[in-house]
RNA sequence: CGCGGGAUGGAGCAGUCUGGUAGCUCGUCGGGCUCAUAACCCGAAGGUCGGGGGUUCAAAUCCCUCUCCCGCAACCA
């Protein structure tokens, strides 16, 4: 049976633009869905929008739009950022569609048949002015935290979900699995949580109307989260499962920020529990990302726009810093003179500069024609070794999700590729016919090492690993490692040009 | 006493579980090379491991205590 890998981001919500955060969550799925299918595995790869909720319903009415008409504009703006990052999902699922809504409908009618799913009373406070609903902890001294006035208790019918039953399940379920949940600081946080007892949730509200109607009732709309975490199944079609990819896929790894780890790591698999479906493979909830030392906000006006980075430093650029720069996981800073600084030093001079130099020795040395290597000396085997050492061990940091260290990994074959040159001299054999076949020798293995690199680097890198690929006789496009990540991959008499600057140095003053 | 994480050369981190020359990346300084995008390779300097106390032949590492920082503490896209 063919292996098959699913992975999300979160549904991310309307009522903001995209950002930088979203960029990140977005790219390190792109990398686990691109890495995978290079090694052979059929995936699944979702994002997507949420589009209901009182946010986008206010919003929009603000604007004189319908919030249909609010959504589909985002809508396009994030498609379009997902497009120029190279984002290589295979679908995007939008909460107001059809077949999601369905879903969500099935999903409701089918826990409320098993019971657990109940009609009860829900408190909210009240801002009559500003004619909106706030929670108990969203207050600010007791008033409304947009106008600062005093507001009041209002009761609301509201159906429950009955997450409290299933707290020893859960608790269960999160010891038993130790990379359920990671990083494991924050699966600290949420067995502490689980500890503490789970109350039975809210699922509905009867104070606005943009929302999916619970079954059966018109005077309730769906409540976030047990409509925005159903899109991981109604994506693949659940109930029905028409086209099989429940079947296939499910279940997933979702990848999240640390602020919606409790709705990932809680509420959703209670939620399947109550459906009896089985749970996520894991919940990796990374790190947030400060603008030169300052926490992003809108009022500070200097949250990261990624569609100007992309035009500014190239999409590779960007795809590699956010993943290099900070482990997965952890709070990182995104600054400029950082981002100049991994370009120059890591890009330019390591990576971009090994392909330069040995490329322009090959067209010096021979033509440009890859010679036939012959017989391997001691630095040649160690060199090929740490490939086949460094790339079973990328392996394991992606998947442990440690993009930073498999980075750091292929930064380390890129190292020993130019201390190779730097130790077998090519310059030097060159003046002597005698160490002709050296030299072919080590010409090969330089030029090979690049292929390895090409191929590891594509999924951090596309337009980057293609590109080295296309240099090197290959197709560029949908390069594969699954059996061709053994040393010797390139032939001889192939023509290899010397190459352009991969990425030219950022010259600042 | 709500729960948890952290404080290590200029910066960012590893090492702490299983005590015994404190390691990595960047930066700084010096050297080498000349194939290459003034790139690459090698070496050096720089730390009383937050403060105090204790255990031990020996503590960044174990115990106690203090200071400071940061998460989580339920309906927060």
């Amino acid at each position: 049976m063919e292996k098959t890998f699913y992975v999300t981001t979160p549904i991310y919500y309307v009522n903001d633009v995209p950002h930088i955060g979203h960029a990140y969550t977005t790219l390190a799925c792109d990398v686990l869905a691109r890495y995978k299918r290079a090694r052979g595995y059929q995936v699944a790869f979702l994002t997507g929008t949420d589009e209901h909720g009182q946010k986008v319903e206010t919003a929009a009415k603000a604007n004189g739009e319908t919030p249909l008409e609010l959504a589909d504009r985002v809508v396009k703006r994030f498609q379009a950022l997902w497009k120029k990052l190279n984002i290589s999902h295979t679908d995007f699922i939008r909460t107001t569609q059809e077949r999601h809504k369905h879903t969500v409908q099935e999903q409701f009618k089918d826990i409320e048949a098993k019971g657990d799913i109940y009609l009860g009373e829900y408190e909210d406070w009240y801002c009559t002015p500003c004619e909106t609903f706030w929670t108990e902890t969203q207050l600010l001294d007791g008033n409304c935290p947009d106008c600062g006035r005093p507001t009041t208790k209002l009761k609301e019918e509201s159906y429950f979900f009955r997450m409290s039953k299933y707290q020893d399940q859960l608790l269960e379920y999160i010891e038993n699995n130790p990379d359920f949940i990671q990083p494991k600081s924050r699966r600290n946080e949420i067995l502490s949580f689980v500890r503490e007892g789970l109350r039975d949730l809210s699922i509905s509200r009867t104070s606005f109307s943009w929302g999916i109607p619970a079954p059966g009732n018109d005077k309730h709309v769906i409540y976030v989260w047990f409509d925005a975490l159903t899109n991981y199944i109604s994506a693949l079609g659940y109930p029905e499962d028409k086209d099989g990819n429940f079947e296939t896929f499910w279940p997933a790894v979702h990848v999240i920020g640390k602020d919606i780890l409790r709705f990932h790591a809680v509420y959703w698999p209670t939620f399947l529990m109550a459906a009896g479906l089985p749970l996520p493979k894991k919940v990796f909830a990374h790190g947030w990302w400060t603008v030169e030392g300052q926490k992003m906000s809108k009022s500070l006006r200097n949250v990261v726009e990624p569609n100007m980075l992309v035009d500014k430093y190239g999409v590779d650029a960007i795809r590699y810093f956010l993943l290099r720069e900070v482990p997965f996981g952890l709070d990182g800073d995104f600054s400029h003179s950082a981002l100049i600084h991994r370009i120059n030093s890591d890009l330019a001079n390591d990576l971009g500069n090994l392909v330069s130099r040995s490329t322009a020795m090959l067209g010096k040395y021979f033509a440009g024609e890859l010679p036939e290597p012959g017989a391997h000396l001691d630095i040649d085997e160690k060199l090929i070794e740490l490939f086949a050492a460094n790339l079973a061990k990328i392996d394991e940091q992606l998947e442990d999700m440690a993009f930073n260290k498999a980075l750091m990994s292929i930064w380390e074959l890129i190292s020993a590729g130019n201390k190779y040159i730097d130790e077998t001299a090519p310059w030097t054999l060159a003046k002597d016919p005698q160490q002709r076949e050296r030299l072919a020798t080590v010409m090969y293995n330089l030029l090979e090492s690049l292929r390895l690199i090409a191929l590891i680097v594509a999924p951090f890198m596309p337009e980057t690993g293609a590109k080295i690929s296309s240099l090197l006789g290959a197709d560029g496009t949908n390069l594969v490692l699954a059996g061709q990540d053994q040393w010797g991959g390139l032939k001889p008499g192939t023509i290899i040009e010397k190459a352009a600057p991969l990425f030219p140095r950022i010259e600042t003053e």
